[in-house]
Order: C-alpha cells, then structure tokens, then sequence
DNA sequence: CTGAAAGCGCTTACAG
DNA sequence: CTGAAAGCGCTTACAG
C-alpha cells in the first residue's frame, strides 16, 4: 500500500503537522528537522495523496478542457499550445470531450469542477449554451475560460479567434476571382459557424445572390470528412449543376473542406478549375490535401498559449475581471481557388 | 458554496448515512425516506464530492490514458474508440500527454495513480519503460494496459496490433514491386519504432541490400511532418542519389510518410514514379494527401474497443491475468507505390 | 430500516 | 520552531 504522511511521520519521528510543513514549505522548520523529514520522504518515495489534499484546499493544480471533438486537429493543436504553457506553470490537464453535445458539455465543465480543476477552458462551446448565460454563471464559480464562443454580454473570459475577419477575407478573396454562386458548408451547434453564416448571408445579399447553406450535423469529429464528401455528393446529384449554379465553395473547417475535395474528385470535378474551394483553421491538413487547401489560418498555438496564461492569472490572481482577446487570422493561399 | 451531504441530511431531516445509502442505493431504506432524501437532492442540485468519495473508496470511475503525442492522429483516433466503449460503462477519461519522453511517461502514470484512476492505458509507451520492468511492476498495484508496447516476460496486459504482419507486407509489396534500396524511417524510442526496424533489417539482409536508417527525434507529434521534409531534403541531397541508391521509403507512421511526400515535391521527385512511399497507420491524412498514401490499417476503432472492453474487465473482475491480444493489420494499396 | 462514530490522508488555526 | 486537535466531505462497520 502506499505510504501516507503518518509513515513519513514516524520514520522522521516528528509530527504530521511538521511533515506537512516541510512538504508545503509554508512555516518555518528547523533544518535539520527539514533534512530529516526529506530524507524519510525520499527513503518511503512518499507523494502526497492528492485527493486528500484537494479535498481540503479545493485545489489541485489542474485545469481542466472541454472539446467537442479530439479527433480535429484544430483542437489537438489549441490543446498542444496549451500544453506547453501550462506545465510550465506545473499545471496538469484534465481533457473531456463533449462530442459535441451541449448538454453533455456542461455534464463535462461540471465533472471537472467537482474535481477540483482550478480554472476550466472551453474551446468551441455550443452556441446554445453561450446564449442561455450557464457560463455566465459557472464563471462566477471558478476561473473560466471560452474559446471561439461568443455572447453579447460576456461576464466570461474570451478569446477570439477573429473568425470574422477571416471569414471576410476568404470571401472577399473569392469574389475578387469572380465567384458569386458560393455554397456554405458548416456544421451544428457553436459561435464559429453561426458568425460564419451571417457574413456570408451579408456578402450573398449584396451580392444578390442565392444562399446555398449545407449543414454536416457532426462538424468537428474526424468522421465529418467523409460525411461531407456524402453530403455533397448527394446535394450535387440532385439540385446543383456544379459550374453553373455553384462555383466555390467556402468550409467552416478544413476537414469540411477535404470532404468536398474528394467529393469533387470523385465526380471528377476538377479543383480548382471548375470549382474553388475555402476552408478554415488551416490545420496541417491542409497543406497535404492533393490540392492544398486555400484556408484561414486561426493561429491554433498563439490561441492556446494565450488561453494558459490568462487562465493562470486568472486562478493566481484570483480576481475575475472579465475581458475578450481577440487572435488575428490570416487568408493562406495556396492551391484550391482560381478565378473565372 | 457547493452543498454538502450534510445539508442533504438536513434538509431531508435524517442522518447524512442515510443520504449516503440512497445515493449509493447499497442498503435497505424505507420507501418514504428515500423520496424525502432524493426530494432533497434534487432540491439543492446536490453532486457527491468525488474527491471525498475518491479518498475512501480508493476509486474513481476514471480511467487515465497516457499518449506521447495529442496531435498525431493515430493516438486520437484511438483514444475516440475508447472512449465510445468507456463512457457506455459510466467511465470518464483523464488524458495525459507525455510528449514522447520515458521519464515524463512515468510521471504521467504516477499523476492519474495518485488521482485514484481505476486503471491506466498506456499507448505507445516507451521501450525504454517496456524494458526495465516498470510497467510490470505497476500493473501489479493497478490494472493496466499497454497498447503497441511490447516486453518479452509480459507481466502487463498487452494490446498490440500486429505491426510485424504489417511491416513485412509491406516491405513484401515493395520487394514484389522491384524495390531493393529501401530507406527506412523512424521515430525515437518505442517498441513500434524498433519492431519494425527489426523487420526491416532481416529483410535487407536477405537481399543483401544497405540499411538506411533515417531517425526523426520526436516522431509522434505533428511536428515531425516538417520536421521529415527539412531531414529529408538534407539526407537526399547530402549523400543519395534518389532512383539510384534508394527507390522506396518505409515510414514508420504516415505523419513520417506524408513528410517525405513533401520532400520529394519540393525537390521535384515525383512520387510514384521516381519514389515510392510506404506509410503506417492508414490515419486519415493518409488518404487525403496530394499522392494517396499506401499504408498499413492499425484498426485503431478496434484497438480502442478492445482496450476498453479489457480495462474494464481487469477492473471490474479484479482479476489481473496477464494476457497479450493481437489485433490485425492490414495492407492499403493507394497510389504512392510503383513497380520499377 | 436508521444513526453515531470512526476513519480516509491531508492542512491549518491554535497553543505552547 | 513544533505538536495535538479539528475538520474537509464522504463511506462503512457497528449497534440498535
């Protein structure tokens, strides 16, 4: 069995309040005791047992996340920048997947908090809980962080990717090269895709030009890929005459858009010279796609070491003043769009 | 603040053991009683302190999972097939990134240990750890799987796919192919790294043929993509002449192969017919490269299933019998090979 | 069927 | 500088 602070205790023939003391080095310890004690600790390999500790300190040195998917790499990515910053820090992370599903999601925030987490991040909540204010209140709670999810009247901490502005870009680009029938592909519940439509619903309007909104129900898993390239393929053969009422594609994500490359290669459409294609995120991906992918990049790493540093003020400080950070984002050109 | 089971009690008017016995619903209470109580639950949204329970109970309902990288698809893919069947069985997971690095590896395990996670998965661990016995001795204390890790006195339930089958039908479908000069490409220290290269050499020997070991440091991180193009292009244009001295690359995984690809399309080699590229894994990059990649299937779903069914089993029976599954591989012919 | 009490492994006033 | 004691929020013999 493992050993406990009283084995230490005894070994060092002190007290566990004097254990405690030279473990947390929080009071002052006479020296030798303190050799003492850290010699019994190491002999007996001694670790604290941090269920006990948390449960009295109501921390744990933890931050926990929350993904709606871990097979897309855009989030794999913001959880590597993360990373890196966090341990630093000597944080752990504690890493949950909504799948997708608000209220699953909450179940995830609210595992965590039971554990003990110190602070929690959201990449990419669902727009339905956003609206509804829970985060509003968990971030009364504990030190809360939401990434990608907007609300109008933020008392949670933001960060932003500035997906608008990308969104603007990708679309200014396409129009500039002469497309105006432009389909939309996105998929369920979240911020990102919804900010997303309306620029594109703006864009179309003045453009006037019909609005063509494909929906993927299951946008961020890794099975999107291949549900897009079905989707699109249905949605080809039955109303669209590619070339003719569409001629470019703009993709929430770039898994999206690799669906509707092998969907266009399939049906031997070529890309780019009948049909363009957008995506966004610009995860590695992109750039191995048979035609790389012309996409926005969202500047995961930037986004995720941000994210850890705010969180950690957030818990050291103690104070919750609630601020949005916005990322920049970046039209990255590559192979998948031509002018007309 | 949260409530406690003593408010519970309180509310309900009984003892917080009677609380404690609806919830855990493990000892006869009157039919009456425990409405009141789940009246009272309900009424303070009350949840059980996990780290309370967890500090009694010794358990969890958590399984901690170790990867050396979050950003490789393999890991993720596999990571999404156990949590499909864990979450079936009311389990939750801990995920810990150990970046590729034996020590920091056991620090993991050491971490979700002390969380009082019900049992660990390692994927890919260390040969170093698989050799000097750690994990045996682990295993002993907690139940334990470890996927793709291989020692030859197993005290430590293994999950390995058959990556032996797989290397050498591959290496087959390259020597049917003509090729003799084959590069091989891997990563640091792990078992599937060393298995294959294992192979690899029996097989050059055979046909009397050099080894060419390209070692890229860290190769389970999105990063050795780029990482294998710089080393690559450096490695061709140091020493071989390509389509002279070497006609075929094995990668150990398809981040490694996707690599290479680049390389070669950098250089303006063209794949297949200059070059032909086998890769590991069959990730979903690999069929959405520029080249669709020619692979080896892991069967990652079912990996993931397996070693949650198992876990749980081993957690569940408490039983710790020491058993070694094999999972089949299988070869996926796409278009970066090419008989010369 | 129900409750008082001990105890899980720690930290932190309090007293010396 | 050090220790005895209370307490974090639970579960589980033990007694009734």
């Amino acid at each position: 069995m493992k050993n406990t602070i009283d084995d230490v205790a005894k070994l060092a023939g002190v007290s566990i309040t004097t254990v405690s003391r030279v473990i947390n080095n929080n009071y002052p310890v006479k020296k030798e005791t303190r050799i003492n004690v850290e010699k019994a600790i190491k002999e007996l390999a001694y670790q604290p047992n941090p269920m006990a500790r948390g449960l009295i300190m109501k921390k744990s040195k933890t931050i926990g996340i929350v993904v709606p998917s871990i097979t897309n790499m855009f989030f794999t990515e913001v959880i590597h920048g993360i990373e890196k910053s966090i341990k630093l820090n000597n944080y752990d992370i504690l890493l949950s997947n909504s799948n997708g599903d608000a209220m699953n999601e909450l179940d995830c925030v609210e595992k965590l908090v039971n554990r003990f987490v110190d602070g929690v991040i959201v990449i990419t909540p669902s727009t339905t809980n956003m609206k509804n204010g829970v985060y509003d209140e968990i971030a009364k709670e504990i030190p809360l962080i939401c990434i990608n999810g907007y609300s109008k009247n933020p008392k949670v901490n933001l960060i932003l990717s500035d997906e608008e502005n990308g969104t603007r870009a990708a679309l200014d680009y396409l129009i500039k090269l002469g497309h105006k029938k432009i389909a939309f592909v996105r998929g369920g519940d979240s911020y990102s895709y919804d900010i997303k439509e309306k620029i594109y619903a703006t864009y179309m309007d003045r453009l006037e030009s019909n609005k063509l909104v494909i929906d993927i129900a299951d946008g961020n898993s890794i099975d999107v890929v291949k549900n897009t390239t079905t989707k699109i393929i249905e949605e080809i053969n039955k109303d669209y005459k590619l070339g003719k009422e569409i001629t470019a594609f703009f993709a929430c994500n770039d898994l999206m858009a690799a669906g509707i490359l092998n969907a266009c290669g399939m049906l031997e459409i070529k890309v780019p010279k009948e049909i363009s294609i957008v995506g966004f995120d610009n995860i590695i991906l992109s750039e191995m796609t048979r035609i790389k992918l012309t996409t926005v990049d969202q500047n995961m790493k930037t986004i995720g070491s941000v994210a850890a540093e705010n969180i950690i003020k957030l818990i050291e400080n103690d104070k919750l003043e609630f601020k949005t950070v916005i990322i920049d984002t970046e039209l990255v050109i590559r192979e998948s769009c031509r002018a007309i």
